[in-house]
DNA sequence: CCAAAGATGCGCT
DNA sequence: GCGCATCTTTGGG
């Protein structure tokens, strides 16, 4: 399990997007190693209605501006969102679902800060299947990390897996927004985790609504 | 200061 | 799949 060298993030985001699905979030905390596999991530750039940075540079934002690698971090209905800045600035990828890959006190410390709403535990698959579950699970709060580089606490790792992909569109995105974008990326060895499983959504056509592509080199 | 809108999550059908 | 809870940020008055 190797961490990624900053440069890893200097690259056009829809291949960002494309190389994070498959590696790891290794997170640092409480002399725990919290580890979770990007299952989903999601390409936002400048020049396109549905980013953020679309709506203007401001402090807040201002990550998503910042050198390649940086945390971009926000609150949206209530729950934190993980980004991190691509190359072209104003462009970022949006970390939006991952499974476990830990066990022991690490699982057992993610399971404690991500339970369901009842208080019980999350079945296992779905412990990060969503962009604030997966901040929670990782205890990623928005004003702790925004503006931040990847590395140290909070680093991206490669452990060698290259899943095959399925490409789609985006999630959320309001009609007009530039939402038809196929600048979507599900590891297709956990769809089961994914926000949305692309291939099972009413009346989803195999090449023309999502379809595979090869893993990033 | 207040209203409104989110790159959501959850429970129910 | 759909409605509703949720709550911070943002922008206008």
């Amino acid at each position: 399990m190797q961490p990624v060298p900053l440069s890893f993030f200097e690259r056009p985001a829809l291949d960002l997007a494309r190389a994070l699905v498959g590696r790891l979030l290794v997170r640092r905390r409480a002399g725990l190693l919290l580890v979770a596999r990007v299952v989903e991530a999601e390409a936002y750039a400048r020049h396109e209605k549905a980013s953020h940075s679309s709506l203007g540079r401001t402090p807040s934002r201002e990550p998503m501006f910042a050198a390649p690698g940086t945390i971009y971090m926000y609150r949206s209905r209530g729950g934190p969102s993980l980004n991190v800045s691509a190359h072209g600035a104003g462009d970022a990828v949006l970390f939006k679902s991952a499974v476990l890959a830990c066990d022991g006190p690490a699982r057992a410390a993610m399971h404690a800060l991500n339970p369901s709403r009842s208080g019980a535990p999350r079945p296992d698959p779905k412990l990060l299947a969503g962009q604030s579950l997966l901040c929670r699970a990782l205890d990623l709060e928005t004003a702790a990390w925004t503006g931040r580089p990847f590395g140290g606490d909070l680093a991206v790792a490669d452990d060698g897996d290259r899943p095959r992909l399925i490409q789609t569109t985006r999630l959320g995105i309001p009609a007009g927004r530039d939402e038809h974008l196929p600048w979507r990326f599900v590891h297709a060895g956990h769809l089961g985790s994914a926000t949305k499983d692309p291939t099972r959504r009413r009346g989803a056509v195999e090449g023309r609504d999502w379809w595979f592509v090869e893993p990033a080199g």
